[in-house]
DNA sequence: CGGACAATTCATCATTCGTTGAGATCGGGT
DNA sequence: ACCCGATCTCAACGAATGATGAATTGTCCG
């Protein structure tokens, strides 16, 4: 079993490679997750990952890639104005938390971030496109750019401690009731 | 140099050994930190690590020790009442976070809970033995667990992107203000 | 049907890792 | 003065890691 060349039948091997890949990431981190185990979860060759991906950090590139446009959050988030921008902004961060075909992406985003100069420096493009250069500009009073940074460190943290170190109240919470709670403390951040 | 056998004077080599794997363990994360590098930071032979502390997760057991006193750290919270209890909890905590001496020990801690079951066991108890059986019986109202833990999930996105991510308008504000302002934030946890 | 190309595995290399045991050197008690 | 234990380095082991190049099999186009 498990024969020599290719395989019959067409199958998405590079898509479950990408999978296996963030799944991985996801749960080990960078430095934690081997090319070996990620190969082993999609049950394919280690060397194929490479054929695919080239090296490992190419690899977590490429599953660091959010489907996201930052100009269609931010839109979405300002449409009913700045009084609803952080309740708003805290359902579309929950709701994209929640989906499964997403979370693993946002989880490793997450645990890179903290382990990796690549993890940290795609985060802070991230937020810098979407936040400080799209969300600021509609915003009035003082210190926009810290007040706007304060309300997303806040919605980090939940997910942090509710879907990374499963912190008991947190895990154990559905997430429309911490939405409308976290969305109402972060709201005065864009109307103060 | 680096003759063989015991050095001359006394040093408290164990000391700089685990200053040395506090840094280390800060900056690459658990699995990203070697022995090796923790002993090169205390010029020393990674030998003398594994005699001092064991294996390495001994070793991160003993770097995340907090020298923290959970009940102390209740108290003065709760000292003025839950009407001060949020804003005398984010300034202690980013007046613990600014100490030079406690900064590496929690980066460590954070960066474990995010790759290590042990680290995010270890924040786990933390915050149970502090807030939810400490702080909680004083206040009122529903939630009261879920709302704790929402004020310090605030705190911890603040120092993720402060202090890990760096993010510019969270790493650019000084202490002070952002003690203030998440303060004003997170007491409507406690008193709603 | 034949050949080019993509897909896939095998075998292997050079590093690096955590860990161990033996030996060398120093300090302190008697 | 002597010796025991604490301190410290050396050399090395086996396992695991990221990566490479050759070989094998399937698909598809002409």
């Amino acid at each position: 079993m498990a024969r020599i060349g290719r395989r019959p039948g067409d199958a998405d091997t590079r898509g479950d490679i990408l999978d296996a890949a963030r799944a991985t990431f996801a749960v080990e981190g960078y430095h934690g997750a081997t090319i070996r185990a990620i190969a082993a979860a999609a049950e394919v060759d280690p060397a194929l990952v490479h054929h695919y991906f080239g090296t490992k950090e190419d690899l977590f590139a490429a599953c660091v890639q959010l489907p996201a446009r930052p100009a269609e959050i931010a839109d979405h988030v300002m449409a009913a104005g700045p009084g609803e921008a952080g309740r708003r902004a805290a359902a579309l961060f929950f709701q994209t938390w929640e989906a499964p075909a997403t979370r693993d992406a946002l989880l490793t985003l997450l645990r890179g971030a903290m382990t990796t100069e690549h993890g940290s420096a795609t985060l802070r493009e991230f937020f810098g496109s979407v936040l400080v250069s799209r969300v600021a500009p509609h915003l009035e009073g003082e210190d926009v750019e810290l007040r706007i940074s304060l309300a997303m460190s806040h919605l980090i943290g939940v997910a942090l401690l509710r879907y990374v170190v499963e912190f008991p109240a947190l895990r154990d919470a559905p997430a429309t009731e911490l939405a409308a709670l976290v969305g109402d403390r972060i709201q005065p951040y864009f109307t103060p």
